[in-house]
DNA sequence: TTGGTCCTTGTAAACGCTTACATTCTCGGC
DNA sequence: GCCGAGAATGTAAGCGTTTACAAGGACCAA
């Protein structure tokens, strides 16, 4: 391994001077500059990340912590694990970020099986892992549901982190989310408004997701803010394609009237759900309209093309990255959740007409403010120059 | 900052006590063992990553390369970045890998326009990049197409180096990469052999890929071998939905009897054909065959669903790691060229008959030596449990 | 008791870098 | 030619670990 020492031998200087020719810092003069430039490159050295690190009391690296779904092998990589893409995309954000900065990103993924049920005990596998991560970074970007929340807190007190796409309940933790509630509320805001649908039912997420939560409670404000519409019934999915079909053939093994609408709270149970209307002989959206959520790449394809919402996955990535550097920078800083705005994007199965995908904005609506939560820290709603730029649901082509 | 030396004062023994608590290393009294663990907790300590690295002389790091599509914003992450979805699963592949080892994985994405175009000059930016990433890693995982293969050379003289699905002409290096010639082969032979097709039309991929070269090769040798088969004509494409719909219109447009079937270079293309014959009302695969290659997600849900060639793209970040591990291990070690074996993924396009897709391992088949070199080091063709228990083309359902 | 073994623990020297501070040059003004 | 100010360079003290080696204790046999 080729050290300062051999570089300041070869070009008969000391230490410190090949350090400072190498930072461009003090002053150097230029022969001896380029002497020592010269040394550097014929011996083809490149300074000891560790040895820098520990000089300088900082690594330079902050770690991603993505959850990875179990036991999945490579051909079932299908329409199911294509949230995946979620981390693949937050990812790409946050490196945008890193790499501005010089920094480097050190990812761990952790299996669906390490990360769920009851909140691990203390040195469980998952808090080792975390612990030995968080000795070689400057600080931890942590996807939703990864650890309990109190896990969370411990972790938070000990080193910077952020929280990507978490319980926005929470708090006194730093976290980035997407506007979940102004989303779903949009979506709904559509269906009832612009296309008159009164009867609705809901293929809802599982009642511990959070951004099920957000969504359910949304899609109730505007059913209640618009009389004469109503919920006709709910089925509780577990946010998978088979769940959305097996709620909606119940739907129809129950007889009676057909709903106008089939609110589902993810694409992939509105793409189920499409299956089963499609095996009943069911026009889609003649017959009765459909709605998912997310905006995964199938969503686009699938027939008739889905409407649904677009969450900024990318952004959030950007922005919990800045969010972290920001913390690591000042470790007093208050506490913030931020969200992002998501996009309504209008494709035929609500009943719009076909073609290309129709974008729209949407402006962030202040949430209920949570009874049981008074002290958050602060919130900010939405970004200042998306929001401030888009009036109250403006249909933008692209 | 706890430190070792908190932790020793606190527990009154010497920092080298500690340190053999907290590796299970030298012998320790069991109550000593006690008392240092209830310090260790207490504090929440956590060892410094870069003062281990420094004083163990190893990083456990290691680095992952990928290329990143240019300006892509988020709204186009479509179907021609799914090819995005490459470095994703080779990613996952290596994490696990990386993770049975207790090392951690750091990851970079350079961008298309940092990477294409001429080799780059000493000091350019990629080049700068990978040398810093050099310092914080053992051994490094390189993408295919990212460095000219002489930087290429030179960086994994200075430290371990893996190339994933590179040129595989090129010699000197490790890499790891799918058998795209048997793979073609085999497609090629389903066609002819298995369906008489005679005549083909061949969208071809752009010269400069190697992957493409591969496949247009094997399509070539399958073509000779079979007399009265023939390629009607060529479009060169550049692996694209579009470039595949306008060589599938240029070919209509020239007029003349249709040929049995197209062979697209990638799926991408495959569906930008099937695009433009629905647009021309010719059926699939009634009136035409077509063929893709890579089986990219959206392969299984077109119209019809494409018949293509399976890459193990996981195994692929698997295999690469576990060379990469034996470098560190052993740099003394030859340097080897480790293909491995793809799948045949039937489904309608290419006439068979509709349903789930049939899967047929491929036998790997010796390329043709290479006139031009001899002094491969050595190369491993397929893996050899797979390889040694498929027959020729066997058909398994799954 | 004494000497010799183990077992346990402590001491101190790396590891390769950054940087505060000390030292040596260089050079212009007198 | 000398002085002083700045510029250029060198010296050495960390940074937080690991680990070779030394040293101290406990214990047993003689």
């Amino acid at each position: 391994m080729v050290t300062l020492y051999d570089v300041a031998s070869r070009a008969g200087v000391s230490i410190a001077t090949v350090s400072r020719v190498l930072h461009g810092h003090g002053a150097v003069r230029e022969d001896t500059r380029v002497r020592v430039s010269a040394a550097i490159e014929e011996l083809g050295y490149v300074p000891d990340g560790a040895a820098q690190s520990l000089a300088r009391n900082r690594k330079d690296v902050i770690g991603l912590v993505c959850a990875e779904h179990s036991g999945l092998k490579p051909d079932q990589y299908d329409i199911e694990s294509m949230s995946l893409m979620f981390y693949d995309e937050v990812m790409r954000g946050v490196e945008a970020r890193i790499r501005e900065r010089n920094l480097s990103l050190l990812i761990t993924f952790l299996r669906e099986d390490e990360t769920l049920g009851a909140p691990e005990p203390e040195g469980g596998p998952v808090d080792a892992r975390l612990r030995e991560l968080s000795g070689k970074v400057d600080g931890l970007l942590i996807g939703e549901g990864i650890l309990a929340p109190h896990a969370l807190a411990k972790h938070a007190r000990r080193m910077p982190l952020v929280v990507i796409a978490g319980d926005t309940a929470q708090k006194g933790t730093d976290m980035v989310s997407a506007d979940n509630g102004s989303g779903a509320r949009a979506l709904a805001e559509h269906l009832i408004v612009d296309h008159g649908k009164r009867r609705l039912f809901h293929i809802d997420g599982p009642v511990t997701a959070p951004d099920a939560a957000a969504r359910r409670m949304a899609l109730q404000e505007v059913v209640e803010a618009n009389p004469g519409t109503v919920v006709v019934g709910t089925y509780t999915g577990r946010f998978s394609v088979a769940s959305g079909q097996a709620g909606t053939e119940r739907l129809l093994a129950a007889g009676g009237p057909l709903p106008d609408a089939l609110v589902c709270a993810n694409d992939q149970m509105a793409i189920g759900a499409l299956h089963a209307l499609a095996a009943a002989g069911i026009r889609v959206p003649q017959d009765i309209a459909i709605v998912g959520f997310d905006d995964i790449f199938p969503a686009s394809l699938c027939d008739p093309p889905l409407t649904t919402v677009h969450q900024p996955i990318r952004m959030l990535g950007e922005r919990a990255c800045d969010r972290l550097i920001a913390r690591i920078a000042d470790p007093a800083m208050r506490t913030k959740l931020e969200l992002l705005p998501t996009e309504l994007v209008l494709r035929s199965s609500c009943g719009c007409p076909p073609g290309p995908a129709r974008r729209r904005e949407i402006k962030p609506v202040p949430r209920r403010k949570p009874a049981a939560a008074p002290a958050l820290a602060a919130v900010t709603v939405g970004v200042g120059a998306v929001a401030a730029k888009s009036p109250l649901l403006p249909t933008t082509e692209r």
